[in-house]
RNA sequence: GGCAUCGUGGCCGAGUGGCUAGGCACAGCUCUGCAAAAGCUUGUACAGCGGUUCGAAUCCGCUCGAUGCCU
């Protein structure tokens, strides 16, 4: 029997997590998250998890399953998610996927190569030298190392830099060569479905959540992890902005002006993510339910037949 | 009514005769273990009209508009 996951993507704020349980539920499944944020125990409003009511309704996997205080990556999510999927889909043949990170959706989806295990020292000795010795000492030690992905990459992003080249010390090989292997066969097939909506509708829909976040007690939650600012998982938007705030660089109200323009510039390289991957199905975002539903059950009808 | 100052791209803001500041926003884009991260690309705009000049956002005049002061 051919497995089917329904991965739904979209800018945040346009409403996965509602159509999420509705696939869900429909489809009689389980949800499976695939956001960055959404992850962490401690972190709550600011991440727009899914309420404790839909969480109860539906089961969730990889909702609030870590600790802000974990070290947690893309390869342990894709390895994590795709042992958890196929134990699911030994008693169940349709899950609904869900997720804001791009990166994070696709791992799942088309798989990641295989890269060796890199210390933690090796990424603390090369931050070392970026904030020493600055941008141009990590290009020319890449030049060096892996003078084929040097050709490639953005020289000006330092998180890529890094990244290569703390593969490239660990392993003793270049970056590159790890790339484009063959992944590990996923056991099940996908619908990738996409919310749309017109920028100004997704656009009005972000400010209204953030107000609300604020109503809901925002700043509360986020002065509670101020002491954590450091963390990685709190280098997030609606996180960050107050941590400013509360350091007495920006006014609580240009605090809330910050995180409604970095939440739409979110949204906005989310949409650029998607744009050009073929395999979504565009649908708007305001379809009534049996709307919805039967284009995707048609898809995947379509899957199951291709297979035969 | 008089005098004075000012009027630069969506916003902020440099620039006092020639070589298209810059920042922010918007828009577009990149992405294989920090990804709600990190990075990249993009605007010849000088209130309007006329004049001086080889050449004006920069000088002169008028008009319009804003602000301040005076009667």
């Amino acid at each position: 029997m051919t497995k089917v996951l329904i991965a739904l993507v979209g800018p945040t704020a346009i409403g996965k997590t509602n159509s999420s349980i509705i696939l869900a539920k429909h489809f009689n499944t389980d949800v499976f998250s695939a956001d960055s944020r959404q992850f962490f125990k401690e972190m709550h409003i600011g991440t727009a998890v899914p309420s404790p009511l839909e969480l109860k309704t539906t089961a969730h996997h990889f909702i609030q399953h870590i600790s802000i205080f974990d070290t947690y990556s893309v390869g342990d999510f894709e390895r994590e998610a795709r042992e958890r999927l196929t134990t699911y889909f030994k008693s169940r043949d349709i899950g609904v996927l869900v997720g804001g990170s791009g990166l994070y959706m696709d791992a799942l989806l088309y798989g990641l190569d295989d890269f060796p295990h890199v210390p933690t020292e090796i990424r603390e000795e090369l931050n070392g030298v970026l904030e020493k010795k600055g941008i141009e000492a990590l290009q020319e030690q890449l030049k060096a190392l892996d003078a084929k992905y040097y050709s490639q990459v953005d020289l000006g992003n330092p998180h890529r830099l890094i990244r290569a080249l703390e593969i490239c010390i660990s392993s003793g090989k270049p970056y590159s060569s790890f790339l484009g292997s063959k992944k590990k066969a996923r056991d099940f097939k996908f619908v990738l479905v996409g919310l749309h909506a017109e920028r100004a509708i997704i656009y009005d829909r972000i400010n209204k959540r953030v107000d609300q976040m604020l109503e809901n007690g925002l700043l509360e939650e986020a002065r509670a992890l101020y002491p954590h600012r450091h963390l990685n998982a709190l280098n997030t938007v609606g996180y960050k902005e107050l941590f400013n705030h509360f350091e007495g660089k920006i006014s609580l109200e240009i605090a809330i002006e910050e995180i409604k323009k970095n939440t739409r510039r979110f949204a906005k390289r989310q949409l650029t993510w998607y744009r050009k991957n073929k395999d979504v199905l565009w649908l708007d975002h305001n379809l009534t339910k049996g709307e919805f539903i039967d284009p995707i059950e048609g898809r995947i009808k379509n899957l199951l037949h291709a297979k035969k």
